[in-house]
DNA sequence: CTAATTTTGACAATATTAGTCAACATCAGT
DNA sequence: ACTGATGTTGACTAATATTGTCAAAATTAG
């Protein structure tokens, strides 16, 4: 189970700006344990924690939330053989409903 | 809640195919209540029942795959801003991972 | 050494998903 | 309209998974 690499930055990013993650826990109303976990990619994170730390860090919510959200998918596609094509479908689904919601 | 596409797909071939519900369901051993709500998306399918009914419908196993986790995918960028760059992001993952395995 | 911080594991509480069933609805054929 | 086959719905239970909480152990910094 993963999540790794947006666990991983968040870790570097608070070291970075040398938080406790005691502090930031409290900061973000998650036990420390968790948030523990939560940096080595032993639980999921949530969007909204995920939000909540970019914040507090003070760094780019978007490149966090991207980081998150391919994270997950990539957790979809585990070792999966149709990976790139499954993405290129997706995609293209994506477009789709974009363009009906224009009209 | 969703996996629109590939459930209405599995339908589609079913009815071309003129075979009942019930006896699909009997085949993959499921409830046919279940089999009913998965082709009407109101059930998550899985990987395994696709995969069943690939065979039993003699479809391509991979197109009804690549359906089908493409589904998830969406379902994981519901209604998200930054649903096509994530979509690339991952595919970069995807990309290294796989040179990594081949090393 | 000791104080602060982080990690680990265990556990209960919640939530999500999956399986089962019976009643109901729909439809085709007669 | 009646019958039988098919499909749908909702309710309920069982099984799994996720989350929250805590305390003890491990690690690190001073």
């Amino acid at each position: 189970m993963s999540m790794q690499s947006t666990g991983g930055k968040l870790r570097q990013i608070r070291e970075l700006l040398e938080l406790p993650l005691r502090r930031v826990a409290v900061m973000i109303d998650v036990d420390v344990a968790v948030l523990s976990k939560m940096e080595r990619g032993e639980r999921k994170l949530t969007k909204d924690i995920v939000r909540k730390l970019a914040n507090i860090y003070n760094y780019n919510e978007n490149e966090l939330l991207v980081l998150f959200l391919s994270d997950k998918i990539i957790y979809d596609l585990q070792g999966e053989e149709l990976g790139i094509v499954t993405l290129k479908v997706a995609e293209d689904k994506i477009k789709l409903q974009n363009s009906k919601l224009k009209k």
